[in-house]
DNA sequence: CTCCTGAAGTTGACAGTGACAACATTGACG
DNA sequence: CGTCAATGTTGTCACTGTCAACTTCAGGAG
């Protein structure tokens, strides 16, 4: 008759959706190998093999979490280009959208390295992701965004046509590579004044070389 | 009585070079999750805790795996830039070998990629090489090979020597960037052709903004 | 030569993990 | 009211890292 049961009933009914947030939680205290099955049916109060139900095996459990924290980096990305001071110049408020993305992109892997390293730790057995999935608000995953304001570069003359195409490539690497060697490589140990200066140095060398 | 007796002997002399060797050709074949203790020792053909006698943990084995694999990366490195036609023009000599570096780089993550994925998988409890250790023939690190480069493309004036410092940190963003993204990232699956543009578009963007 | 000591390797055990099979519970639908 | 399929549980197995206790063996003290 009451509504709350005195205990935990015994379908969980968002089970799946619980796994998920469990694991979340455990990738952003300690990175993807801490996506582990039994800590997130632990965390979620249900028995072992609970998971099961939901997901094949380990790996689509990480998936979905992967897909999660591709989405936070997606919607860190939009929160940081929404906001930047608007120059009367188009061309000026280009580059400063661009300059944004790319530094929205280092704060998060510096501020979320669980998350980060998460994102890009999808099983090898699926290929990437399905479209619609790890995006932001706006639908868009961090490679369109990064498209788009490359677009924008183009069309208000900041740079020649004939350098867009894979100019994402190229920016894509030079940030995603100061991120990696921040968060996992020999750099993971600078002090915060040198990582300031080796992002300056990065984006210096994507805007004078796009 | 006889030299080499009929069962392999109790103590096996150089445990502790097999057992890396071991893990290196593991994490070749499988990247540095396969770096396990006791696939280790059974490849060595030893019991499960030989290898407690010679690494305190698995993470010590993993680390020696490691640095052995930055050797390997520093090797090819030194290799490449060995080689190149030498130009007459220094100028063009040095952006040659530059170049070379940064396809070397590139080439040892697409050709070896479990060993370059273990090369910095170095475990959070280490931070990083000590000074000699994961170097190659020439006694440097990819890093200070890159430095080499660097210096002499500003001392034949090919860049402007204001532009020198923490130059390391951006080059070497962009080519770990494309290696990572082409290794374990959104661009595992793109075709061989587009690899090389990739390439291309990359080396480019370190050449015109450095 | 004998004996002993410590380094190197082995055996046995335990906890944590992913995964499978068989069983229990429950809500929805006839 | 009865059935059944989805959902959750229990039991079990293989594999891993790690610890403790045991065994083997090489080399030096006497």
């Amino acid at each position: 008759m009451s509504v709350a049961p005195s205990s935990r009933p015994y379908h969980h009914g968002r089970l799946r959706e619980a796994l998920v947030d469990a694991g979340v939680a455990l990738a952003r205290a300690e990175g993807p190998e801490a996506v582990v099955l039994r800590a997130a049916t632990r965390a979620t109060g249900v028995s072992n093999n609970a998971a099961y139900r939901h997901f094949a095996d380990r790996d689509e459990l990480l998936r979905a979490v992967c897909e999660r924290c591709m989405s936070a980096l997606a919607l860190l990305m939009e929160k940081r280009i929404a906001a930047p001071p608007v120059d009367p110049d188009p061309v000026v408020d280009a580059w400063v959208r661009f300059d944004a993305l790319g530094r929205a992109y280092v704060e998060f892997a510096t501020t979320e390295p669980g998350w980060f390293r998460t994102a890009f730790a999808v099983p090898r057995t699926t290929h990437s992701f399905a479209p619609g999935e790890g995006v932001g608000a706006s639908g868009l995953g961090p490679y369109q965004l990064l498209g788009a304001r490359l677009d924008e570069l183009v069309e208000v003359g900041a740079i020649p046509a004939e350098r867009r195409p894979r100019a994402e490539y190229a920016a894509w690497s030079a940030v995603h590579g100061l991120s990696t060697l921040l968060n996992d490589g020999p750099l993971r140990d600078i002090p915060a004044a040198e990582r300031d200066q080796a992002l300056r140095v990065v984006l210096d060398l994507v805007a004078r070389g796009i």
